[in-house]
DNA sequence: GAATTCATGTAACTTGTTACATGATTTA
DNA sequence: TAAATCATGTAACAAGTTACATGAATTC
């Protein structure tokens, strides 16, 4: 459903094949959206059947020949009217491992928990260190007056990702906190 | 697959029916993690075959009767192995609809961008109070010496939802500045 | 009188993941 | 020499959603 939109609107900025759909999605939406290349090639064939996006072939030598998709008008037309058609409920709700995890950690020895909790933290400054340089790229760029409209919007959700791992970083260090004093108070 | 656990999970708390677990998710794990009565029952069945819960009939007049489900050895071990056997990559990718929707947004007018992150503004306040209400009442009976090792744990994914939902409001606000100086600045 | 709660379950469908198949070129 | 990159695709499987079926008691 949601991949539908995202090819489109990638293809939207220029045509691309499937595999480089996968490529730019690794750099972008991939903080928030996932999609295997096997998935992403079930969708291509669905929207061009439907005639949202046309193909043509590019032979090579030594690789498989390059399939290139370019969206259509009538593929353009879809995504707005998807993006325009906002949902009700904004945020369904975001699935999440690690809490369900945590939920349940009585079962396990504190130790345990602070240790994963030590280690998500290692992961999240590992993400903003790559957040803050990508930040710091389009910071200079837009000085320079080269923001597009594409790019302040995929800058906002930046934006999101910055604050959301600094959010979980000072929760994940105050709940360690946390489980030394509830320990100390059991004890 | 998560949702095995998290049903392992709740009845390791106390024996219950399939609409038992419904009920409680809905307000608890429901921040993280949302299921379908539909697949609750499925899931069930599944755990009796496998020999980890078991079940008895309570007749009822003027209702189905109820089947009530009660976790086994075997059942709070898979759950306690599956809780020490933590993942490499901790969260995967929480998928969100509303960022793809934002990194696209270049194609609709930036009024109905701000209306709609408006709009998440209001339902983050909204979720924000019910949040701190559970808080207050945690705290309060924290004070009284109440907290089991299960509402210890549970508080520590509460207190993950209010950092959460106050960070998405900062951001959300910050974001509708960022599109006004935007929008100047082109205008 | 309509909607919600209580209570169970099946069937059909959608979405997404993992595994498999192929194979040359380039980099470590 | 092993792994990664480039490049496409199918098949099998897993997980989750929506719709359907049933029906009394209670609340608005």
């Amino acid at each position: 459903m949601i991949l539908k939109y995202i090819i489109l609107g990638i293809l939207d900025i220029k045509p691309r094949t499937g595999y480089d759909i996968k490529t730019y999605m690794s750099n972008s939406t991939n903080f928030f959206w996932t999609a295997e290349l096997s998935q992403i090639y079930i969708e291509l064939g669905k929207l061009e059947a439907k005639g949202f996006i046309s193909s043509h072939i590019e032979p090579q030598e030594g690789k498989p020949d390059k399939k290139i998709y370019t969206i259509l008008d009538k593929g353009k037309k879809e995504l707005v009217d998807w993006l325009r058609d906002f949902p009700q409920k904004i945020n369904k709700t975001a699935r999440n491992e690690f809490l369900v995890r945590i939920f349940f950690s009585a079962r396990i020895p504190k130790e345990e928990l602070v240790y994963q909790l030590q280690r998500y933290i290692r992961q999240l400054e590992e993400e903003l260190e790559i957040y803050t340089g990508i930040d710091e790229r389009i910071r200079l760029a837009a000085d320079d007056g080269k923001m597009s409209d594409d790019g302040f919007h995929q800058w906002l959700t930046l934006k999101r990702g910055i604050g959301f791992v600094k959010s979980e970083m000072s929760w994940a260090r105050e709940s360690i906190e946390e489980i030394q004093k509830y320990k100390s108070k059991q004890g």
